[in-house]
DNA sequence: AAAATAGTGTCTGTCAGACAGTATATC
DNA sequence: GATATACTGTCTGACAGACACTATTTT
């Protein structure tokens, strides 16, 4: 190896450097951390003894995890957790650090999905976003709201698109679609607040336009927020599409759903969690053919429910090496 | 739409909001800008007339931009073209501002494939490079020597890469790889230096480590210069992750691809740039089936060759919707 | 037995891999 | 005709989509 050597003059150089001279942002990382669970925080393995209903599985949703900002600007409003990067820091460090302070979890799946530095999108000056997508087992997380938060809170998502134009020529295409977020507050929370609110239920929706433009043979796209109703910044953005990022991710790369599961799980809920998050009905014998090198039995099963008892699978980790 | 309003105490809180308290990186993007051209800068569509070897096509290589510096740190050492984050320009507008003014091309793919933050990485403080692939027909580009670098010049790209460990457990892991990237300068370039040296013949070379962890079902990637060679800071690092990268793009998405070719096109070029990029041979019945809708024919041919004439092909742009 | 979910077998069409074959230019 | 590349047809096996079917628990 050849090593590279200073010589005097460049060290002068060095000396004489003032990183300080130039314009400087403010580096940050925020958070999309999503988990699937069922009301209550169950993960579906635990029947809901709902006398009324014994045989239903509890319905599972997908959750993103938000914070009640408690401080300027945005003071009152909902936001993604994150926070600054620090000295000496990685960006990916400072998002597996503000991951862990907020949900006490040490080994998530953690993905850089996109990055936000357009002028004006925090009033406190030039901050640059380096937004994260984290996956994690809803039930191994203990929620604490970090000092900057009055609460941390898991959110119902629901997530819809609208087509709003197709406009295809010879040599290019417009093509532009609406998507509309609803985030809608669970009873799992954690908060620093005493005055708890006697209204519990939160409820924000926000519509983001995508503008896909292909020309000269390839794309680009640019995102806009139509209505926003309670988020903090841009995050209505980030986390649009923070979600079109892991929707994608579950199509083309089904390993990162495992990251949402349990280590034990029934075929059910492997095949539930995919199908809340492309939002579409798989047929169970394709979807098993499909999945099946992924996961190995346990020998163990589920019991209790009104019907026939299901196996519970282990992930088979040597089926995750390879790409 | 729920329009944001600022209180008075939040109005106050931002205009005594110092930013500059706070510890802040540099920003930067770096272009690992490709092409595929043959020896001479010729596409490959005009025939190098070569008595002895008429027949034969002119071989076309993956070709990565390079630039050497003019100025400290790593003066004279070769680099990627890139350049600082200004305030108000989002780092999207950097990159294609950078692309820009080293080749004059407007309209390339660009997109980010990396960022590299880690302390210690540029002896010039904390700076924080997002790396961003690009990928042009080397025939629409002029090549010019930024006022930072002493010249700028295409590369041959060699790529290679072996397996250095693979431990695999029950619960998990350990793949290690290295990577073996040489670059060596054509004689195409952009030069600021009047005293031009006798050999132009330069040769880079590296070698990065690849260590892939599984653990808790997901996996941790990192990458560390074994051997460097004549490249600035750790551009032999972004090198290789890019060109990972975009064999990872040519695999799943082979639209990319079609960023390296000129407007009109024989399938045999087509199925040599998926070559060159993948390191591997095609079958070209296949290769042909399966990209089918991404040409059209122009009816056009090649003529000059000694065999029969090929014909000639341009993008089919509606082939390119839909994902 | 009824309800509800668990789990399996198989037909079909599409598509990638492999290979054999035909076509047409220049010298 | 030799050479080199261009282009096409078809067999095969893998696999995804669709659907019908059997199995087993609790009430």
């Amino acid at each position: 190896m050849q090593l590279y050597t200073m010589s005097e003059a460049e060290k002068d150089f060095l000396k004489s450097y003032d990183i300080t001279r130039y314009d400087r942002p403010s580096v940050a990382a925020d958070i999309a951390v999503f988990s699937i669970m069922a009301r209550g925080g169950l993960t579906g393995i635990e029947q809901v003894q709902d006398k009324e209903n014994y045989r239903k599985a509890p319905e599972r949703k997908l959750k993103v995890l938000l914070i009640r900002r408690a401080t300027w600007p945005y003071k009152g409003c909902w936001a993604l957790p994150g926070g600054f990067c620090r000295k000496n820091e990685d960006i990916c460090e400072t998002a597996r650090r503000e991951l862990y302070e907020e949900t006490h979890v040490e080994n998530a799946y953690l993905n850089l999905c996109g990055i936000y530095g357009e002028a004006g999108r925090d009033p406190r000056g030039w901050i640059i976003s380096h937004t994260f997508l984290a996956l994690l087992d809803g039930e191994k997380c203990r929620l604490r709201a970090g000092s900057d938060a009055w609460e941390a809170r898991w959110f119902d998502v629901s997530f819809s698109r609208e087509e709003i134009k197709k406009q295809v020529e010879e040599d290019g295409a417009l093509l532009e679609n609406k998507y509309f977020l609803t985030l809608e507050s669970s009873d799992i929370f954690a908060t620093n607040l005493s005055d708890r609110r006697e209204e519990d239920t939160v409820r924000l929706s926000t519509v983001v336009r995508e503008q896909k433009e292909f020309k000269g043979y390839h794309e680009t796209v640019q995102y806009e927020i139509l209505e926003n109703d309670g988020l903090a910044f841009d995050h209505a953005k980030i986390i649009t599409c923070a979600m079109l990022f892991l929707r994608r991710q579950a199509e083309t790369d089904g390993k990162v759903v495992f990251d949402l599961m349990p280590p034990e799980f029934t075929w059910a809920q492997l095949q539930s969690a995919f199908e809340i998050i492309l939002d579409k009905k798989l047929l169970t014998p394709n979807f098993r053919r499909r999945m099946a090198d992924y996961v190995r039995e346990t020998g163990q099963m589920i019991s209790g429910a009104g019907h026939r008892p299901a196996k519970l699978f282990q992930r088979n980790v040597n089926a995750f090496y390879g790409a």
